[in-house]
DNA sequence: TAAATAGTGTCTCTAAGACAATATCTC
DNA sequence: GAGATATTGTCTTAGAGACACTATTTA
């Protein structure tokens, strides 16, 4: 007979101690990659304008099957959650990036159809260059698409619509805002437009954890290539705030985060630009 | 002979997929609990002095058995990670807390000597009425330890002191900043001073989320009943970003977010404060 | 030379911080 | 009345936004 536990060594414990006799989850780790990518040029002497994108890739197996669908899959048991997130985005993207940050678990109990699943999702933000690779390699059903998330009605609704305008791709999703903690939005997915399981969902949050930063100066930077012009990391801002700024404001107030660098851009058709650096702290 | 699966629907692909043929670990929710505790007043007309204090409770079962640790337990199959962090704060605590933040997940492999548990941590906040409540119900073993977290050395190790005044506790841990993304500090644990388990680790980042949120104004009401006074919640805010403001600053800064009533406090030796509460959204 | 972006200088306005002064209560 | 906090008013300063102006490149 089995001493009680009370009575036993933290050793004896541990030998006895069998945690797959309880019934427990499944883990996933599914990834927001963000960058920024151009649009079509107006004309010669024009800069392009800038789009926030994110990363999708089509599911080729069951559930969702055919579905666009973030990166992401089954966590391994060693390995942690991080570890999990840059393996899969690796495998399934071969996108390395620089950041990546924890913006948490989506636990509903219903939220994939195979059972009970929990995703813990991540954010990453890849530069332009990393933007430009990916587009290059055909091999994996991936794609950008350009994220536009209108305004919130009067009942906390909003559209969540991703575009990929090579292949002519919308997608339409519809989510509710259903209460903010810590500055953070939590969002219902009303409409998936097709977005695979409760996708539009993590996108929308991550959305709006992204602008939050966005304020700050710091997250600017992994939009950007090492070296990189003050009206090309304005632009970026621009972009994920959905505003405009005046250049002589955003210059005075990067400045002290930014050091100059003997190099700048040409044949722009019109004058050219310093690049700059990010300062090291 | 099972078919293939690109052969199948979506229907037989689910029948036939059973989750729990894969290895997967098991997930717990870990609580800490900010609230802000007084502490004996020096003489009959000086306000109390504050501190910031987290709830631990001792553990009467291995592993770390006789050891202070976090509120929490295992996730059940039937709710969400946001439903257990209430549920074990009830059960642990009989708190029921308004504000509940998720903070993000803890996956070392080796965290646990169990086995592979990933702590799925949240952060709740409880106003003073609550911190007094819990003091007076001594059936568990749960107590109230004011947080004190050093400047980071050189090296960046940092000092978390958790003392418990009445019963004489100190628990001195060391951890070590190792990087911050998106504003948010990791540790390390360099001396876990005999927390359970990687707690150290959860509370240092824990207490390095709510300073930062602290500078915004609305998680300071989380701390304060729904009646309070002006100068207390300056207090709470000087708690928790261990600093000291000036009232007529704080006043002009705090008078949008709140509004008077007809009440005032009394008999404090000093001149009555007016009571107010937090204006509605 | 026109059209575009790059970059500088400066004015105004707002909000935060410092601080002086007054008000009101309890012992 | 002394000692504490409550409350109001005002001066100064730092920083953000607006905007005018100059500089430099390429088709």
């Amino acid at each position: 007979m089995q001493k009680a536990e009370q009575n036993m060594t933290e050793a004896e414990f541990l030998q006895n101690y069998d945690l797959t006799r309880y019934p427990r989850p499944s883990i996933t780790v599914d990834i927001v990659t963000f960058g920024v990518t151009g649009e079509a040029e107006r004309n010669y002497r024009q800069d392009e304008k800038k789009s926030l994108s994110i990363l999708l890739i089509k599911r080729g197996g069951h559930p969702c099957r055919g579905m666009w669908a973030l990166p992401g899959g089954f966590l391994q048991m060693d390995e942690t959650l991080e570890e999990c997130a840059y393996r899969e985005l690796r495998e399934e993207t071969d996108l390395r990036p620089d950041t990546l940050m924890p913006m948490g678990a989506f636990s509903q109990v219903d939220r994939d159809p195979r059972g009970r699943i929990i995703s813990n999702s991540y954010i990453s933000i890849v530069d332009e260059e990393n933007v430009r690779a990916l587009a290059g390699d055909d091999a994996a059903e991936a794609k950008w698409f350009t994220v536009q998330f209108s305004e919130e009605a009067d009942d906390g609704t909003a559209e969540l619509i991703l575009r990929n305008a090579e292949s002519d791709i919308v997608i339409a999703s519809k989510v509710r805002h259903s209460k903010t903690q810590f500055g953070r939005k939590e969002y219902e997915v009303v409409d998936s437009g097709g977005l695979a399981f409760d996708h539009a969902k993590i996108i929308a949050t991550a959305f709006g954890i992204v602008r939050k930063y966005a304020t700050d100066f710091d997250i600017l930077f992994d939009f950007m290539p090492a070296l990189f012009t003050l009206s090309g990391l304005q632009k970026v801002q621009e972009t994920l705030l959905g505003i405009t700024l005046l250049p002589a404001n955003f210059r005075r107030k990067i400045m002290p985060l930014v050091e100059e660098t003997d190099l700048s851009t040409h044949g722009a058709g019109h004058r050219p630009a310093k690049l700059y650096r990010q300062k090291a702290v």
